[in-house]
RNA sequence: GCGGGUGUAGCUCAAUGGUAGAGCGGCUGCCUUCCAAGCAGCAUGCGAGGGUUCGAUUCCCUUCACCCGCUCCA
């Protein structure tokens, strides 16, 4: 599928236009049009249906280890600074990087490792991205070349101290930059900030800096306790939200693939720590599922299980759930979603400080210079009584994240389809249209008389009216009808309902069906009725 | 952030140092009894800023955005 004719056509029906378009658009920023919010929010609804509010907590649902309950909340954008102190989003989304200007690559700051070595009076810091166990071997190497000495003569160079980061150098001037062949090319380091800052107060200071959030499950984690104290939920039980997060991409591309302001849909899942692999794996195969129920194939959908290195500090297991993007090289898949098992790291962090993970593995607080705890926590206690096992613990989270923005995406590029019908003559015709799973359609229905006389039109809005009370549908008499059709196909609307001249001899229309272009006849009356079945299909 | 490319109507594109045209789409009317038909008419644009010039959509600079590659991807 040809990524530009989809980006086209978005623009021209009205689902997707660049932010600020008029001013030049804003990298990283996207508006969803008349029909982009119809889809988007058909597709929060869905989620928010399936998850939350259609959720039976008297059920064991299939594959669950038992009964749960599920609520939802609402989060401010804006929180506590503390908040991304203790998260660990504040040290890990204020980098320092240092570009190279010879080699033009750019480097994290504190990543860069290298050695003094002294040659003939000449003192240089050769540095390396090398992983630990070829450091030395690089060193060695890339010094040699340096000095221009061959291997025999290495026992010629004078190291001087063991391996250091870069941010422990202050004089560049001497620095052998990674990819580089002269001494110097590197700039001083300068912050990334990935977070958005703002200021809270119209007075605002330094101190009342404070972040746009990075994702919502922060929220969520901080109102624990409120949720347990007020809505009478027991473990395991899920907390739903669906809202805005800002990211500052550093390369925002693919459409609206990578925004830098997006919306997620997050579940923290509370569970007992004993059973929280069963949830885990309860979560990652039905999230996969709910992906493939609204339309996305098996073959283009990935449930893939992160390596253990490439889990996240305090993670014991994370699963992603991958679309294969048409903009992506053949074989490659982009993140919907991921799944993860964090543990008990996040509760415990807002309530003792910041942690981080020792020699052996276990999350102690991480502490600063002074010995303090880095980032200190709320002090509340954030444990749970399970009154059932009468035990007190810190419950496990399974965090279930999703970006509404990348699934709406996702179903765009599944919908799009290019195929042939016959036209007036009988001929092939090309046709473009959007195979949306109906219940994600912005239009569930259209409505026409065939043609504008006769009193179709006002039999057709008849219908319309009776429809529109319980589903967004379109009104539409101009031109040929193939036409409309047409039109109705490119913007994915399943059903197309039309009156013709049977309809005022025997109260019959023709429904159509988008996919098929198959039509049969129903009565005006069951109109209703027979859309509320097509879009309710038995099992569902 | 770097390198390369691109930027003209809603979309796809053309032409030009003397302020722009087509196809499709859109709108209005006529016609039209099932898949973008026909006829008549209408509307809409040189991404932004600056410079050179009598005059810039065209040449130059800056900027913004998009695409490709690198980097980044918490």
């Amino acid at each position: 599928m040809d990524m530009d004719k989809l980006v086209s056509l978005c623009k021209r029906r009205g689902f997707l236009f660049q932010s600020s378009e008029i001013y030049g658009g804003l990298n990283g920023f996207w508006d969803y049009g008349p029909l982009g919010v119809e889809l988007k929010r058909n597709v929060k609804e869905a989620w928010w249906r399936d998850m939350v509010s259609g959720h039976d907590e008297l059920t064991v649902s299939g594959g669950a280890p038992s009964t749960f309950d599920m609520v939802g909340l609402d989060c401010t954008i804006i929180m506590h600074p503390q908040v991304w102190k203790c998260s660990g989003h504040f040290d890990l989304f204020c980098d320092f990087m240092v570009d190279c200007t010879e080699s033009k690559k750019r480097y994290r700051h504190d990543q860069v490792r290298g050695r003094w070595v002294t040659y003939r009076e000449q003192k240089v810091f050769v540095t390396t991205m090398a992983e630990a166990d070829k450091e030395q071997g690089e060193l060695e190497a890339k010094a040699l070349k340096f000095f221009n000495i061959r291997a025999k003569d290495a026992d010629k160079l004078a190291w001087d101290g063991d391996s250091v980061s870069l941010a422990t150098i202050n004089d560049t001037k001497q620095v052998l930059a990674p990819d580089a062949k002269t001494l110097g090319t590197l700039t001083d380091p300068r912050e990334f900030n990935l977070m958005f800052k703002t200021i809270v107060g119209a007075l605002g200071t330094a101190e009342d800096a404070a972040f746009l959030r990075p994702e919502t499950a922060q929220g969520i984690f901080v109102n624990f306790k409120n949720v347990v104290d007020s809505s009478r939920v027991a473990v395991p039980f899920g907390i739903a939200q669906i809202g805005k997060s800002f990211r500052n991409e550093i390369t925002p591309r693919n459409f609206t693939f990578r925004s830098r302001e997006f919306e997620q849909m997050e579940i923290e899942f509370f569970c007992k720590p004993a059973s929280s692999p069963q949830w885990y794996k309860y979560w990652r195969d039905r999230r996969y599922q709910w992906y493939l129920d609204l339309g996305l194939p098996r073959e283009r959908l990935q449930l893939r299980d992160h390596h253990a290195d490439e889990l996240s500090h305090y993670s014991c297991g994370t699963a992603d759930i991958e679309y294969a993007f048409p903009f992506l090289p053949a074989g490659e898949f982009g993140e919907l979603e991921g799944v993860a098992h964090r543990g008990d790291f996040d509760l415990r962090s807002h309530s003792e400080g910041k942690l981080t993970k020792d020699a052996e593995g276990k999350l102690i607080v991480e502490l600063g210079p002074d010995g303090k705890p880095k980032h200190r926590g709320s002090g509340k206690d954030l444990s749970y009584f399970d009154a059932e096992a009468k035990e007190r613990y810190v419950p496990h989270v399974i965090e279930p994240s999703a970006g509404a923005d990348r699934a709406t995406l996702a179903f765009l590029c599944e919908a799009y389809t290019e195929d042939k019908v016959p036209d007036e003559n009988g001929n092939p015709r090309e046709r473009t249209l959007l195979k949306l799973n109906p219940r994600i359609a912005p239009i569930k229905a259209a409505v026409f008389p065939l043609v504008k006389k006769d009193g179709m039109p006002e039999a057709a809005q008849k219908i319309y009216r009776a429809l529109k009370k319980q589903f967004n549908v379109f009104y539409d008499e101009g031109g040929a009808v193939g036409r409309r059709y047409a039109r109705q196909d490119e913007v994915g609307t399943p059903y197309c309902i039309t009156v013709d001249g049977e309809t005022l001899q025997n109260g019959s229309v023709t429904i159509r069906d988008r996919d098929s272009l198959k039509q049969w006849r129903i009565k005006a009356d069951d109109a209703v009725a027979e859309v509320t079945k097509l879009l309710n299909p038995a099992g569902s």
